[in-house]
DNA sequence: CGGCTTTGACCCGCGC
DNA sequence: GCGCGGGTCAAAGCCG
């Protein structure tokens, strides 16, 4: 799997996140040292990733397969509250009735499928309250399908881009002109190299480049959203074209950590790795949401999202890792990180629960001590005393 | 010392 | 063709 379908970025995050969490053994007993791969008999082999590397396209999609029923949650939510922006208006009980869990969900379909819908949907014992929702969907909206500036998202040179629409790990700095995004961290080293401020939003974009590789041509750009700060929009480009970052390289040459919260656009977040201590490379990720957008993306297909309902857990398309539904191993959680840290996917494993529980701080059956450490600074080697 | 962030300048695609 | 605005470059300075 590695060899041919390699695809780094969102797509292993995705991978890993099927693997992890699908099956009897939770997420406390992955073995994880060298080695370790996903087993292929629970991820399809992507066979479409020659054409835009996109290997989401054979994972099965639980909103799709939902679809019927979130389309009709849509239908009825909007009749019931008209004027909304969100597809599933506030407090949708359709969707809240699917259980609590820390991941938020987007919903894109394609164009191309007459289902001019975007939806987010965010639980709202989780985050909070639906304007998240509303966020998402006009982020989305706007970046995808809606306006007709918007439309296909002219960009230069017709890049393809991946969107994920997250919570920020740290609250928006009024008006913040410096940045100053705490950016879940994923496996891959990122390097701004630059920042603009962007016409109709009072907070700049950040446009970073993959250092994990000389070569890697991936980028990504990491924007608040313009109608809500507590929310990130990051905007992948182009792939990886090298394997998971090793430590060693992933953590090559940072040693400006500690972010001071402002002064450091990156926060790396990796969970009980000593060395994490040392790096600031900005880490992104969080497989909480992950829109695909091909401008000519021959699948144009542009949902997977993520999410530990049990509904899905039957599913084989489990992206995230969760401690097993609660507190069964909670306590056994860091332990496991300890053995992870060779281990790319573990990190961001970790920092997907700590961003979670972190961001949207009210997971109450879910008690790590995580939620401190990036709570503090979101820095590195704040993990729990052991 | 190497790699990072910052930031102004420049490049370039796109709409008018 | 022109102007706008987004994306990238690269020099300067920072950091451990």
């Amino acid at each position: 799997m590695e060899n041919n379908n390699y695809q780094g970025d969102l797509a292993d995050i995705f991978r890993g996140g099927n693997n992890t969490t699908s099956g009897e053994s939770s997420s406390t007993n992955i073995p994880i040292s060298d080695g370790w791969q996903f087993p292929s008999s629970q991820i399809e082999q992507p066979t479409c990733v020659q054409d835009f590397g996109d290997p989401f396209c054979n994972l099965r999609d639980p909103l799709f397969h939902d679809l019927d029923m979130l389309q009709a949650a849509a239908t009825e939510d909007n009749n019931n509250n008209e004027g909304t922006t969100s597809v599933f208006g506030d407090s949708s009980p359709s969707i809240r009735k699917r259980g609590n869990n820390v991941f938020s969900r987007i919903l894109q379909i394609s164009p191309t499928n007459k289902l001019a819908m975007s939806a987010c949907v965010v639980q709202n014992n989780v985050i909070g309250n639906h304007d998240d929702i509303k966020t998402c969907l006009m982020e989305n909206s706007a970046l995808q399908i809606s306006s007709p500036r918007n439309t296909g998202i002219k960009r230069r040179k017709s890049q393809a881009k991946k969107v994920v629409c997250i919570p920020a790990a740290a609250p928006a700095p009024a008006n913040s002109l410096q940045g100053g995004e705490v950016v879940p961290s994923d496996l891959w080293a990122w390097r701004k190299y630059g920042q603009k401020p962007i016409k109709g939003s009072p907070y700049p974009r950040g446009y970073y480049r993959c250092s994990s590789s000389k070569g890697c041509s991936a980028r990504k750009q990491v924007e608040r959203s313009r109608t809500d700060p507590n929310m990130l929009v990051i905007t992948y480009t182009s792939e990886h074209n090298h394997p998971w970052p090793t430590q060693r390289n992933a953590l090559a040459g940072s040693t400006r950590s500690q972010p001071n919260n402002s002064k450091h656009t990156n926060n790396t977040i990796i969970p009980n790795n000593p060395e994490q201590k040392e790096s600031t490379n900005n880490i992104s990720a969080y497989p909480k949401v992950k829109e695909e957008v091909a401008e000519e993306d021959v699948h144009n297909h542009q949902l997977v999202e993520m999410r530990d309902d049990e509904e899905f857990s039957k599913d084989s398309y489990q992206p995230v890792m969760l401690p097993d539904s609660s507190n069964q191993c909670h306590e056994d959680f860091f332990a496991d990180l300890v053995e992870l840290e060779a281990d790319p996917l573990n990190l961001l494993f970790a920092k997907t629960l700590s961003a979670d529980i972190n961001e949207l701080g009210q997971k109450k059956d879910i008690e790590f001590n995580m939620y401190d450490w990036s709570k503090d600074g979101n820095t590195s080697n704040n993990k729990p005393d052991t």
